[in-house]
DNA sequence: CAAAATTTAAACACCTTTCGTTAACTTACT
DNA sequence: AGTAAGTTAACGAAAGGTGTTTAAATTTTG
């Protein structure tokens, strides 16, 4: 059994970063060019991407597509579309339009810009009515 | 920039397996051994454990360690002890009792049988009252 | 029990990741 | 223009992951 994705040298570079110490910083204590810590951190980043991405991909297993939302949809109409595609495949939504869209917020806060979508959504639901945004 | 941490392969037989099928009906599918299917089927396992361990860290990184209740502990009486250790650091505990057994068992399933923890976990606090199991 | 299903171990070829170096480059700010 | 922070590219060496096979062992199920 081994550990997570991240290397003790990404962990550390990490837990400095937490720290607010410039990457010219860490690579004085760590004894190495601040070229090798930005490379480390950007690796570490990518692994946690990955991460995500990874657990992701268990949700939609459970679920189905349940429809996409193009870009520039407006934020409160989104509900509705999803109340509409759910209740044409007979499962009832886990969520009220209140709750959906803080749901919509909490998963995918980069997702859009003022009430607006910057960019296409995939939109998942399991038996249970339970909702994720792909 | 890559994809999650699972295979095409990996995938495939996650799919697969969701669906029901046997390693064997797997196997025939992809036209390979049903021993490589079950090494691929566990190696996917592996990579979704370190994909949330992964997680689970960068939690640990915005916490700080509160205490570790050993194997044994009555499940009961751990609220108690995260109650006590955190008003030593003065935090309040974002859950009360129930909510703290649940948060319990839902974040680590396996961690206990019946009432008994069966492993040592550690607990760690953010500075808002949020707790994780690591 | 016997058959079917699943797991494990060892070994191999191939490919990717990681850490490290050096040097050049972009920002942002004064 | 000068300084500090961060990023990027090219490259090498060491380490680690992946898909396979084969064969043996173990668990589940009828």
């Amino acid at each position: 059994m081994k550990d997570g994705l991240l290397t003790d040298r990404q962990m550390e570079v990490l837990r400095y970063r937490k720290q607010g110490l410039t990457q010219q910083q860490i690579a004085d204590i760590i004894a190495t060019s601040k070229a090798n810590v930005c490379t480390i951190e950007k690796s570490a980043m990518e692994n946690i991407r990955r991460a995500k991405e990874t657990l992701d991909f268990l949700y939609t297993l459970d679920s189905t597509h349940l429809c996409n939302i193009p870009t520039g949809t407006d934020l409160f109409d989104i509900p509705a579309l999803i109340f509409s595609e759910a209740e044409k495949i007979s499962i009832k939504v886990k969520y009220d339009t209140i709750a959906l869209i803080n749901h919509m917020r909490e998963s995918r806060p980069k997702s859009y810009k003022g009430r607006s979508l910057s960019e296409n959504i995939d939109v998942y639901i399991t038996s249970t009515g339970e909702i994720y945004f792909g």
